[in-house]
DNA sequence: GACAAACGCAACTTGTTGTCGTGTTAAGTT
DNA sequence: AACTTAACACGACAACAAGTTGCGTTTGTC
């Protein structure tokens, strides 16, 4: 019944190319802008618009609301990798690599992205989800750094290594959004200190 | 120039009774519920005067705006306070805290709270150093879990108690807001092994 | 060059914020 | 018990943003 070879349905085709290419860019990077500009409460489609100097129905016909066009103007932005350090040892590592979240979150952009996420209260939610596989995978990849020290012996195989990683991530993330306290070089040493001395003694 | 002993400006006298204090509890418990049901997003100061049975004029003379009106719902409802544990054993007492924290934020109230006040970007803005000054007073508390180790002899003195109670505390809320993790008896347990055992190996 | 996606533009509905003026209720005073 | 007026109820209002719709214009793509 579907699907006839004849020009029964001509399906629509789509042309991805020149302006609308240009237009989604600038409108993606319009929102991250404003986001970061005026904060999740405060951000307005017609805001994000303007600023990419592109018409307000545009903006609704291609992201239907909202959510939709953060969303995706986020999943643009959350392909940036943090790289695993290899410098040699754990605590060196973590230091590092928590140097690399602290240095994110501290731009502005960033910053708004984690506050918009942290507020959607909906876990079935796109956003709330794609932030949920986003910290999967970055986790996952991070685990690396703790395989590294069990193969240098360093520490002793069975250790927890997503426990390791949160507990240098989870701190810098709780101090933005919450208490408010500093994310200076001494705070993140005492973290990496932490941590590498817990994964030493082998808490699995 | 100023304060005549004549009736010059009569200084209106308030009437903080009756009437005027059911409605103030009325309305902030209100906005609590409100907050719980609809999310920080679509919290309208028009449902809160609803669901409070009060006009929505009223909410407006007292609490400026939406922002004050939450201000002062939380603050009302940030005194419940944690109780410190005093088990006998530092992983003992760090797991029970954890599992206080996690209890809390189950709590659709507290959730919605913790979430709304994650997404403030403004860090002078009144909830944001309310919050500050929150976690700052909750930590400050919280050191006694430590103490009591040191105390005993179980850990060295000298280890930093802020950064102990940050490991225990930071990655529940980073699964709550961030990673969507699960907050199950498994993982609280893990965070205390690994804090105990950072504890006990004397990171300073 | 021709067709039709994709865009620009204006007008519209709906919902929330916050304010204002006026009348009503009830707290505190005598 | 009566009086004064703080605090509340009510209706109307302006300002703004979310989305939607219809129509005309631009511009990829064949």
């Amino acid at each position: 019944m579907a699907n006839r070879p004849k020009p029964d349905a001509p399906p629509p085709r789509t042309r991805p190319g020149g302006r609308s290419a240009r237009v989604r860019s600038s409108v993606l990077a319009a929102a991250v802008e404003e986001l970061a500009a005026v904060g999740y409460a405060s951000f307005s489609v017609e805001g994000v618009a303007e600023r990419a100097g592109v018409h307000k129905t545009t903006v609704y016909r291609r992201w239907r609301n909202r959510e939709n066009l953060l969303l995706e103007a986020m999943l643009e932005r959350g392909r940036e990798q943090v790289p695993i350090p290899d410098t040699g040892s754990l605590r060196s590592d973590l230091l590092a690599y928590g140097k690399a979240i602290a240095a994110g979150v501290r731009t502005p952009e960033v910053e708004a992205g984690v506050r918009a996420i942290a507020s959607i209260g909906d876990p079935d939610s796109p956003l709330a989800k794609a932030s949920h596989a986003f910290w999967d995978a970055r986790l996952d990849l991070a685990r690396r750094i703790v395989e590294q020290a069990i193969a240098r012996g360093e520490i002793a195989p069975g250790v927890d290594a997503r426990v390791v990683v949160e507990a240098i991530i989870a701190p810098i993330y709780f101090r933005l959004l919450l208490s408010g306290g500093k994310l200076d070089r001494r705070f993140l040493e005492r973290l990496a200190d932490f941590a590498a001395a817990a994964a030493r003694s082998g808490s699995s």
